[in-house]
Order: C-alpha cells, then structure tokens, then sequence
DNA sequence: TCTCAGGGGCGAT
DNA sequence: ATCGCCCCTGAG
C-alpha cells in the first residue's frame, strides 16, 4: 500500500465520528464505498508507530489505483490541524475533548453522496443510517472485488434517480423515500453542475440553494456545508447539538435552530465546526458510559 | 413484546 | 414560529 506521512490524525476516530457511514472495518483495514469507488486505509497502533519511526496512513484506490489526489482531499490532509487546535482551545469544554479524542478531523465528501446520505440520516440512529445506505449502494451502486471481497459504491444520483419506488422501500428509508428519489432527479438533472454553481456561493447562500432540496433542512442543510463544502465555521446543530450547548454552555434547549447557530459561530475563531464535532463525539460517548 | 429515541423535515396552523 | 406526524430500526 502508498504511505503517507501524518501527524495528529486518528482514523478509527473519524471514520466513526458519525460524519460518514459508508465505511467499515475489516481485521485492521477500513474500507470506504464511495461514489468515486472504494478506498482502503490502514494505520498502524500508537505505540507501533512510534516505533516503526513515523506516523501516517496507508491507503490505496479502486478502481482506479494510487489515486493520491482523491485520499488527499477526502481526508482533508493538507489542513492546518496545529493552527485549528489554536484557534478553539480558548474554550474549556473543547480543550478537554481536544485531549480525549485527538487526531479526530473533518472529511470532505462527494457532494451529492453528503446530500443523499443525510437525507436518509433523518430521525434514524447511526447503524440504521448505515444500514439503509448499504442496501441502497447494493441496489445502485456498482459491484467492486478488492481483497476478494464485494463493494458496492455509493450510487451516483443519476442511478437513484430510475429507480422506483418499491424497490426504494426495501432500502428500510422509511418516508424518506420520496424526498431521496426527488432530490437525486434534481441533482441528477443537474449534471454534476451542482455543486460547481454552489461552491462559490457565500455560506448563507449557499444554505439557501440547499434547502430548495425535498428534505433538506437547515441540518441537513448545515451537513452538507461542513462535511462536502468545507465550510468551516458550520456546525449542524442535532438533538447532540441542543444537548451540549444546554450542558456545557448552558443555552436554553428551546432556542430556535437560527440562534443556535449564532451562538456557535461567535464562539469558535472561526472554526465552528471542528469545535461542534469534538463537542458532539465527547457528548455522545458520555451517555454511552 | 414493549417502549423509546434516533445526527429531522414537512405541512398545517 | 410552533407542532404533530411521518417509516423504520437499534437498543434496552
């Protein structure tokens, strides 16, 4: 496998985050079922690490081998983790989750993979996402051996958008169904244009364009911003959100989406959204415990 | 078998 | 701006 050398970057942390749901893990390899086919990423322990000398992760792309540009911007290798760290450690209750889950970061996803997977993420617990993604690359998507093993990519909207509506169902979607057949036919209609005339977009107008989707939300919405677009200083503001911000910082849980989000975006330098995400993995393994 | 909640959004009010 | 409901699954 291709290595790539990297400090501070956790993958069993971030492909768990709850951010992404296409990946799974097989004896000490994660596999990815991307629209843009599989990737295989590997990292050793801590401790091995060390030892071997260096830190980083080992990768490879399918179909298309050694395809460095795609991991590269995937995994977002090229931020400034140090620089991130700086601006929100200010904040105490993210300082301490900046400890406890180091080397967790943000991915930059396809952007209508994120559209689609967040709509069927509505009202649905993390498993139950994944699992309904799964069937829906197995109906779609297209087959892929590696290591002897079947992939299935995530579908390409075009693919979603003929499918009909049983078939839809047996994804377990529930009353999603609709909205995630409409918007692939938007999207498909759009021919990868899409995300060409958003990425340009300032952060509120790109929201806008967003929500004109069927079941896209402003968390959804607000998804789709951080984990395609990059925008940084996002954080979709889920049942978690409301918990820790109502916890930690002592809002008001009947705060309307809008004022949440104003909150966070005064309170983080800018990088709002690496500060909701290590906020939401240290609230979420509270409750675990 | 049952309850409860899940990284919400829609439509009516 | 608020509120009830929506299909289905995982967890207890």
């Amino acid at each position: 496998m291709n290595f790539i050398e990297i400090e501070n970057y956790d993958l069993d942390l971030t492909l768990n985050s709850g951010q992404v749901f296409v990946w799974k893990k097989i004896g000490d390899f994660w596999y990815g079922s991307t629209v843009n086919g599989v990737i295989k990423l590997h990292q050793l322990p801590r401790q091995s690490a060390v030892q071997d000398g260096k830190r980083g992760i080992y990768w490879q792309t399918y179909p298309e081998k050694d395809n460095e540009k795609l991991v590269r911007q995937y995994l977002r290798l090229d931020d400034d983790y140090d620089q991130i760290v700086k601006a929100i450690q200010h904040d105490k209750h993210v300082n301490l989750a900046l400890g406890k889950y180091q080397g967790l970061r943000l991915l930059k996803q396809d952007f209508n993979e994120t559209i689609i997977s967040f709509i069927i993420s509505a009202n649905k617990n993390v498993p139950a996402i994944k699992s309904s993604i799964d069937k829906l690359s197995r109906l779609y998507g297209s087959m892929l051996k590696v290591d002897g093993l079947d992939f299935y990519t995530f579908p390409l909207v075009e693919k979603i958008a003929e499918a009909d509506l049983s078939d839809l169902k047996s994804t377990s979607i529930g009353y999603r169904v609709p909205y995630v057949l409409d918007t692939a036919k938007v999207l498909a209609l759009k021919d990868r244009n899409a995300e060409n005339s958003i990425v340009n977009l300032s952060e509120s107008e790109a929201r806008e364009e967003l929500l004109e989707l069927m079941g896209v939300g402003p968390k959804v919405a607000d998804c789709v911003l951080v984990y395609s677009l990059g925008f940084d200083n996002v954080t979709p503001l889920d049942r978690w959100g409301q918990r820790f911000l109502a916890q930690y910082y002592g809002l008001d849980p009947k705060l309307s989406y809008k004022e949440m989000r104003n909150w966070v975006q005064k309170n983080f330098n800018g990088f709002a959204a690496w500060a909701g995400q290590y906020l939401f993995e240290m609230i979420r393994n509270s409750e675990k415990a």
